[in-house]
DNA sequence: TTTATTTGCGTAAACGTTTAAGTTATTCGA
DNA sequence: TCGAATAACTTAAACGTTTACGCAAATAAA
């Protein structure tokens, strides 16, 4: 019933024509040369009949839908569900509107998801995939729609990004473990190519060296939860000197965490601990964790500006090369110094 | 450049009507005697071509959006975004898009994203929403667009529901402590109006009586973290006999387990502990934790079915009296019997 | 053979906008 | 006083679909 009032209904009402119903509807009446007077009574019709535009037909004759597509693995991980949250914010301000898929790391499905945010003709694309899933991308990246990649470098892909320093944010916890006083400081990562764990890696391997201490890393060949937490165990064991451990990833710190509740726990109780990632749990687990907290606020306003400009400055941005922008992270610091068997 | 291929190109490239052409795409060749040769060429011109439909252009014709808007307090929140993947899902498959927004419980904000709801033309509505917003969404569910409501009841409104079963499942939570040999169950709740939380109380009071036991009730008149945990420590100072805690909420849960950051570790550490709403974080802590489990599957495929139901049938399902379902939620038991001093 | 049906296809209107291109009436400069 | 500029509107096309009609040819019925 109040569904259906259109800018002819007004016209018709007010006695004139839709085009200047259209352009006080869109702020034009002074630039279209409008009176005030009729731009007043069109107003009035408008708020009286509660007249709500159309965007879909809006979308059709201008091309733009305002819509925004937005493409992870899993929306539920919470990382992703609140950067989701925080870019739906920051792209209403703008008028426009996020679509969200998870692709489940799967390529079918992912084409799938590709094709119908084409066939609703977002705006824009907003992605974080995983490898392997490049060429599926790659295909729009020169196209007419702009995209931005976050969270993970695709080294393949010629793109702009939007990216958590992983270099800078490991290399500042290994250092804040050495400040702290800590002597044998472990990594735990996975055996992989992806490139944010390459840089993780490397952060942690540079601040090690120049500080002269030894490097022990454990690279997992990630199969499932299980196989990790006993191969962490099995590392843990093995080195008995170790004082600290870095976890590269939260799946990790979880898997190691795990520990703790079989009879194994002090393996992890007595050593300070960072995890990459920080995540409620770790408010509430003991021994405390430090933990390295990705910018999210940062990291959407990033993508919403930088979509904002490649959707504005059309064939000038087009022609630009591609952006990357590295966020620091923060570090967490829920217990810092090195007590006689000390956590941080 | 491979964007704007449309109906009349492919009817151009064929040298057919563009009527025939979408006969073919709509799958109505055989009904709308379409040749089989014709049918053919002008099939393999859209596949040649790439051609994509313009849903926007088909929703304004159409008048179907085959869009439906989610709305929630906080799609970041566990529950929600674990939801929201499952029904973006379970709609995808028939051809459903689904578009999230937060409210943030505020009241502004809710009637404006209802307002861009409309003007996108959602087909439906889904939404979780606090006292207090019954008005703005109230005004939605008589009208064309069908409405279903989810998580939380709201007396005022007479509306489509799909709930878990607040009375049933606290019920057999209390049930199972009762089975396991404790004593005296405490119950910690937030003084409100909230149905939910209301008929939690009444599960557990029942099952309580019925035992022949005492009930032990905390009502908090929630301010904030802080304050609830002190409330609750004060609580089970004074009553040192208890020998089991049941959380109504996972908020309620957790500033529970803050005490355990603080000196006070013990308060909870020898009791047995239910949380209602399940959460990651139960899986790691000490001591383990029981709780109650949303089922969130159940409730994304019942939202859909009803949504489905009454999208198709228009006027019959208006009639229809609303309909409230309640889903049984599932009791995860991380440790059950009563040793001395026990968990559950 | 004539008439009625079925088969096969095209014309054109409509969905609700935006906007280029008119049209008329008014003002104005010289 | 008159053409030109300006102010105030309107007409109509277009965006890409779907779909009610219309029309001719082929087939079936009479």
């Amino acid at each position: 019933m109040q569904q259906k009032v259109s800018i002819k209904d007004i016209a018709n009402h007010v006695g004139t024509s839709i085009t200047a119903v259209s352009f006080v509807i869109n702020g034009k009446a002074k630039e279209k040369y409008i009176s005030d007077k009729l731009a007043a009574k069109i107003q009035k019709a408008i708020d009286e009949l509660g007249y709500q535009p159309n965007l879909l037909a809006r979308s059709l004759r201008t091309g733009k839908s305002n819509i925004i597509g937005f493409l992870v693995d899993d929306i539920s991980k919470p990382f992703f569900s609140g950067l989701a949250r925080a870019i739906d914010e920051k792209a209403a301000v703008h008028g426009y509107k996020i679509i969200f898929s998870s692709t489940g790391n799967d390529r079918e499905r992912t084409t799938e998801i590709l094709n119908i945010y084409q066939e609703r003709r977002v705006d824009a694309y907003v992605a974080a995939l995983a490898e392997g899933l490049e060429t599926e991308i790659g295909g729009l990246i020169g196209g007419e729609t702009p995209v931005v990649l976050f969270d993970r470098y695709l080294p393949g892909l010629d793109a702009d990004y939007v990216l958590t320093d992983n270099f800078w944010s490991t290399a500042a916890a290994t250092q804040h473990l050495i400040d702290n006083g800590f002597e044998n400081i472990a990594f735990i990562t996975i055996d992989t190519r992806q490139q944010q764990m390459l840089d993780r890696l490397r952060g942690y391997s540079e601040v090690i060296d120049r500080s002269g201490k030894k490097q022990e890393v454990l690279k997992i060949k990630y199969q499932d939860s299980e196989h990790a937490t006993q191969l962490i165990k099995a590392f843990l064991q093995k080195h008995s000197h170790l004082d600290a451990v870095i976890f590269a990833a939260n799946y990790l710190t979880m898997d190691g965490l795990k520990l703790s509740r079989t009879s194994d726990e002090g393996l992890l109780q007595s050593k300070g601990v960072v995890s990459f990632d920080d995540f409620e749990l770790l408010e509430f687990i003991r021994p405390s964790i430090t933990a390295v907290e990705q910018p999210i606020e940062a990291i959407a306003e990033n993508i919403i500006q930088l979509l904002l400009k490649k959707l504005a400055g059309g064939a000038t941005a087009k022609t630009a090369k591609p952006l990357v922008i590295n966020l620091q992270a923060k570090l967490n610091v829920r217990q810092s110094s090195k007590p006689q068997n000390a956590q941080t």
